[in-house]
DNA sequence: GGCCAGGACACCA
DNA sequence: TGGTGTCATGGC
């Protein structure tokens, strides 16, 4: 994972250094990269266990999310032929530990059948779409809604696209660049418009915010130790 | 015992 | 269109 370097980078990129906001947007990549390092966010080599952790994750803990996708490994239900086989009793006995599982058991199965009806199962050709085409026909489906659509573009598809969610307003809000009524694609388009369309900087970019959020923005209400601390707006927001 | 986690949907005014 | 309730387990 390169950083992006944006003394070199503006003119291949277009990236506009003379923008403040885009220069903070990239020094905060920069500040948590130094602190955190690579986060390994979801190496796409199992683009449809991505999926279903894009599912199961809904306000739910990852921890509790790989329990749930063990218990479908060890089913070899990790395929659209195997969910769409089960009974919806079963798998939503396999998937109880991410929480919401009746709930969660239907999404997936909206999934599927979806993928199974228009794409005969391949994500191959799913991902075939230009990305607001893919973006569309995902949020077309039961359960999946801007987060869930996006982490699936960028994390499985391996589609430049940013990922918003509750820590990237948690950590911007700290920042003073949004506050808790900033909606999604505000907040998306501040990203998108500040870097270089780069999947795997997008990737690394949102993965580093999750860990920023847990590590500081909620556990220490004054910044106390935040790598972002000099640049930080608001303390205590 | 309460809070929160890598949200989305249904319903109502 | 915006606000609220619901879905629910597991770790701290």
């Amino acid at each position: 994972m390169s950083m992006p370097n944006t003394r070199h980078r503006d003119a291949q990129t277009g990236v506009d250094e003379d923008n403040p906001l885009a220069r903070r947007i990239v020094e905060v990549y920069h500040l948590l990269f130094e602190r955190y390092g690579p986060q390994h966010w979801w190496p796409a080599d199992m683009p449809f266990e991505v999926i279903v952790g894009a599912i199961l994750t809904q306000s739910a803990a990852w921890a509790n999310v790989e329990k749930a996708i063990a218990n479908l490994r060890r089913e070899d239900a990790l395929n659209p032929a195997a969910i769409r086989a089960l009974p919806m009793e079963r798998l939503a006995h396999l998937i109880y530990p991410s929480g919401y599982y009746n709930a969660k058991a239907r999404k997936l199965r909206a999934f599927v059948d979806h993928l199974g009806e228009r794409y005969a199962d391949s994500l191959d050709r799913l991902f075939a779409l230009d990305t607001a085409s893919l973006r569309a026909e995902l949020l077309a489906v039961h359960g999946i809604g801007p987060e869930t659509a996006d982490s699936i573009i960028l994390y499985a598809a391996r589609k430049p696209i940013f990922v918003v969610d509750a820590y990237t307003v948690r950590v911007m809000a700290r920042l003073g660049l949004a506050d808790n009524g900033t909606d999604y694609h505000s907040l998306q388009a501040l990203f998108t418009s500040s870097l270089p369309h780069d999947e795997s900087l997008f990737n690394e970019y949102h993965a580093l915010l999750v860990r920023h959020g847990k590590d500081v923005c909620k556990k220490s209400p004054q910044c106390d130790g935040c790598c972002l601390a000099l640049i930080c707006a608001s303390p205590g927001a």
